[in-house]
DNA sequence: CTGATATGACTCACGAGTAAGTTACCACCA
DNA sequence: TGGTGGTAACTTACTCGTGAGTCATATCAG
């Protein structure tokens, strides 16, 4: 390829490049990613990402940026209804699934167990976990007191039971590509009553998410 | 440091290169840990390391084999006990706390996400995910049809959940250096109460484990 | 003196990061 | 309208460090 301007600007072209950056450090993790991967996969060459970007750390702080707004507003929406206990927790799946069907690989962008741990990137990240921690702590919290426990180490623990909970119930859809948002809400609905007795009063509404007045039943 | 032999065997140093290398991997992970790095910890050369197990993964894959070995005779123990249901769990978490006890390293050598994708301790981990997959499976489902739910993509993802949340558990002991097994099993206990209800049928006996004729009030 | 045990010093591949140069666009001027 | 310099956009071809894997050689037990 010819060297010289094509004619797009920066700041489109950044965007091009986070675009696709993303896409590769969340199909294949930071690790398994060079530079030179995401370069070939945006048609350009790979000083130019260092010349927008400054690293490999660089690029990688602004994909998980973006990832962790799309996945962050996504909760903070879900937070706003304000229901509380399974019911905030079967809408926020429910919008995660809908967020995420277009853009599978922003999940495991930001949930990379081979990202770096020092650096920009993990500050970026460090941040955003920082943030959800707090969300998620605090509503475990709140329905531990509820049942009457508010030691702290069990709040912790239960803490990370529920993020893996949540963790693993997305990773499962990740791996099953072939259910519809709706169709694995509507599994969530079932395995929550299993586990916790009936929720019949968590209706899930066919097109259009979840009813937000729902109230679980335990 | 001088050549020739220092008069001793193989079968002993190999055991030596791959207690090291067990707690090297274990502690920083597949990827973070070099071949030199064991050498070193093991106070011999890497050449030697390649003549005994051919190749870094020929090591790791030794080193899988041996955790994996460690890991899945703590679950069989626990299943001959014949407890089901959430006793089991019980069972099965504080009997893995005892065991990793004097070896933390070894939970994350067998579930590190770094380990290669491909080759010969690739096929080993394999080989024992899919052991534990048909034990995890096989409970899971027989409770689900108590439950009254049969379906096999439900089964599968409480499956996830249910693998996920005891990963959760023995990840937090592990994060916490300062607490017993002891002491974490009746947190487990104390969380699953909260979750399910009473489950005071699930008495720890102080310092030798817990009941095995316990059933779950569910 | 033979073979098992052991090592220092190498090669080689790969990926992050850089230096230096090339081309096209565009504001400005005649 | 048609040059013309400046600059932003872009590439080729490199350096450099790291870590997997190898080769030739050295020492010692039996």
């Amino acid at each position: 390829m010819t060297a010289g301007t094509k004619g797009v600007a920066r700041a489109d072209r950044e965007a091009q490049i986070v675009e696709v950056a993303c896409r590769a450090f969340g199909e294949n993790g930071y690790a398994a990613t060079s530079v030179s991967d995401v370069a070939e996969a945006a048609g350009i060459s790979k000083p130019l990402i260092y010349n927008y970007f400054g690293s490999k750390d660089g690029l990688h702080a602004v994909c998980v940026e973006h990832a962790a707004a799309v996945l962050w507003s996504e909760f903070e929406r879900s937070t706003a209804t304000g229901t509380v206990g399974l019911a905030r927790a079967v809408l926020t799946l429910d919008g995660m699934f809908r967020a995420l069907a277009p853009q599978r690989w922003i999940w495991r962008l930001v949930f990379d167990p081979t990202a770096p741990a020092q650096g920009v990137s993990a500050d970026a990240l460090t941040a955003y976990e920082e943030r959800l921690f707090t969300l998620g702590e605090d509503g475990v919290k709140e329905l531990m007191r509820v049942a009457g426990n508010t030691d702290p180490d069990d709040v912790s623990a239960m803490h990370a039971v529920w993020e893996s909970m949540f963790r693993s119930l997305v990773g499962w859809w990740l791996d099953h590509p072939g259910i519809s948002p709706d169709a694995m809400s509507q599994r969530c609905v079932r395995l929550f009553s299993t586990v916790f007795g009936d929720l019949d009063a968590l209706a899930i509404t066919p097109g259009g998410g979840l009813a937000s007045d729902a109230v679980p039943s335990q």
